[in-house]
DNA sequence: ACTGGATCCTGATCGC
DNA sequence: TGCGATCAGGATCCAG
């Protein structure tokens, strides 16, 4: 489910009840999530450890500690609760650790697409050694994307999907991205010029960044949320629209599958 | 080295 | 109302 504004907005959220915390209890589920979750290390190095920061890295969210950091992904379905540990736990919540203020931060993910790591200080996991640039980067520039563009035959889509290239952009920011740039999914990357190169690279970085910016907005009361905490609507221009009229030429929106995926794009504004 | 397809799961929705 | 098919915002793995 979440992209990185959705992330960024959660790891946010929760940040302020977690910094200066100290893990009391540690409580892990049975199911193995995408990869199992590390039980035994976690209860070893993590238990009684003091937080002392939460970060992002593309969209796993870092939660550090002296020893190492508990790393925490979605997937598709994961959501993050600031909870009172009286409360039952609900079915799908795989990880809760409380903490010393009385809060407990929960896991819940009925498509276990989510993952629980932890990364010992001073190592590096192997989810983080191949990926891409951060949209905000300044390393992140139409040159960096034009450079990259020129050994890759798929669609730019797809390219701009591919975490290798640069993180954090989805499905759906996908096609907001280009219906911004007014660049046609289906385009080969290899085929791009500079100038949509650079056209496109500003235009992921202001859609995420509305996105990031209206999801601030409902961060106010985040644990006093239910389990669409940090989800929020942003005005989507394309995503889900198919026959609707486009925002800028009326004309009707088109979705096509590309790379097993869902997109969607005028097919008068995006050439 | 790059590419497309299969794959891990559950739940919501839609057509019959 | 019930039932099967389809689809979902992610990311990895693998054969070619």
């Amino acid at each position: 489910m979440p992209e990185l504004p959705e992330v960024e907005t959660i790891c946010r959220g929760i940040k302020p009840y977690l910094v200066g915390q100290t893990v009391k209890a540690l409580t892990i589920g049975p199911k193995k999530l995408r990869w199992p979750i590390p039980r035994a290390v976690l209860k070893k190095d993590f238990h009684r450890q003091t937080i002392h920061n939460v970060s992002r890295r593309a969209k796993y969210i870092i939660i550090h500690s002296d020893r190492g950091q508990l790393v925490i992904h979605l997937g598709m379905s994961g959501t993050l609760r600031i909870e009172n540990p009286e409360m039952p736990l609900r079915k799908h919540d795989h990880f809760e650790c409380v903490l010393s203020s009385g809060n407990s931060l929960r896991f819940h993910d009925p498509r276990r697409f989510g993952a629980i790591l932890w990364a010992p200080n001073q190592s590096l996991l192997p989810q983080f050694s191949q990926l891409g640039l951060e949209p905000f980067d300044r390393a992140f520039n139409g040159h960096y994307l034009f450079t990259l563009a020129q050994r890759h035959k798929i669609a730019v889509k797809n390219f701009i999907m591919d975490n290798k290239i640069v993180v954090g952009v989805g499905n759906i920011y996908a096609s907001e991205s280009l219906f911004a740039a007014k660049i046609h999914p289906a385009q080969k990357a290899y085929t791009l010029s500079l100038a949509q190169c650079h056209q496109l690279c500003s235009s992921i970085r202001e859609i995420l960044q509305r996105a990031i910016a209206s999801g601030g907005t409902t961060l106010k009361d985040f644990a006093h949320h239910d389990g669409k905490t940090g989800y929020f609507k942003v005005k989507l221009k394309v995503y889900d629209r198919h026959n609707q009229p486009c925002m800028n030429c009326r004309t009707l929106i088109q979705s096509a599958r590309i790379g097993q995926r869902s997109s969607y794009y005028c097919p008068t504004c995006q050439i």
